[in-house]
DNA sequence: GTCTATACAGGGATAGAC
DNA sequence: GTCTATCCCTGTATAGAC
């Protein structure tokens, strides 16, 4: 009983460390099994697979946030008036970085799991996430709609997943780009500066004219 | 003599046909040289490793496209007065839809393996970019800061690199997109519709207020 | 139920014969 | 330059111990 518990957990937390550092297909199951000091079948036998082990991962930190996510976008909703887009984005900056309590760095690790998860294996994780919180995202995307009338719903449509590359591929990219930053810029930007930063950029491209 | 070129020819081809539709890890040297009828160890004589195989594939691409560009941003760099920034970016349509003069698809192709190679490998394809297309790669940003000259250089690092997650992570996905596009809005479109629709969300982003 | 050991097919890379 | 044979690594499946 307890040690299926714990098994599964060594399980997860070997494989997130991993998984953030290297990406998933650079992290092998032996590697992940060797650093929980379990067995290599243990995998398998646990999660089923090792795309299944990614998404189980991820689940951890998306049972935490999409919640919370939910709630504010129906409380947005629930107010009269549209809300403006910044609004509307800014929405989640509170529930990421409250993923630090999760977990240590839980912020980085998550949005690094995140991108690296969409760029990586594409497929089947994209799949899991509508399957599991498309009622969630269908609100956000409605708020998005009423914060720009003038825009038509295909439009919107494409800038968001225009949106969801440039959050993604900045979070993968987040080590290299912070690197580069420090060196070229003098600056020291953590994970919550990366994301104001990408707030203006994100609610002008999605408000552009048309 | 001949029969070098010929190999080399033969697996060039096959590779970009086989990793445009499957990506890149799913695609294996055993796959591609029996398409290419030559042996497995041949890919490693001639390119040295996979890695170096998909960078060849990519090469031929950019061997004719940054040539153009390099060429027209200079032309816009030797105007006096700065360029508005839809203007510059607008100088990516062209040379990116020559591509397809180059071989049957070739605009598609291109984007798809960039995107691919952006987020498959992410670490060796970048530092290849630079390495070989650093100086074109800074007459653009100087063309970007001239004509958003209200931003500091940091800033605008940060927004094109954001810029470059849009693209590449659009681009990569692109042929899922164009599916939903079609099944949710009843919209068929071609590479050079995505292309003109990034534009405008790029350059609102871009400059967009602090 | 849980865990272990082991086998298997497929991957990329490479040494050496020709 | 080319080809064969081989090496080591990967994810996955399963038989059997506890």
């Amino acid at each position: 009983m307890t040690s299926k518990q714990n098994t599964q957990q060594k399980i997860l937390d070997a494989a997130e460390q991993l998984f953030s550092e290297t990406g998933f297909s650079a992290t092998s199951l032996r590697q992940i099994t060797s650093m929980a000091e379990v067995n290599l079948a243990s995998v398998n036998y646990h999660f089923g697979s090792k795309k299944e082990l990614i998404q189980s991962v991820l689940q951890r930190y998306l049972a935490v946030l999409m919640p919370r996510l939910d709630g504010e976008f129906s409380r947005l909703l629930a107010s009269q008036q549209p809300n403006q887009l910044p609004t509307v984005l800014a929405v989640f900056i509170e529930p990421l970085l409250e993923l630090n309590k999760v977990q240590h760095n839980g912020t980085t690790m998550f949005l690094q799991l995140l991108g690296r998860g969409y760029t990586d294996v594409q497929g089947h994780l994209r799949w899991f996430f509508n399957h599991h919180y498309g009622r969630t995202l269908d609100k956000f995307v409605l708020l998005v709609q009423q914060s720009c009338p003038q825009l038509p719903a295909s439009e919107i449509f494409w800038r968001l997943h225009f949106s969801l590359g440039t959050i993604v591929f900045t979070m993968a990219s987040n080590v290299a780009l912070k690197d580069i930053a420090a060196a070229d810029f003098n600056e020291v930007v953590e994970i919550d500066g990366v994301i104001k930063r990408l707030i203006p950029y994100l609610a002008a491209g999605i408000a552009a004219p048309l």
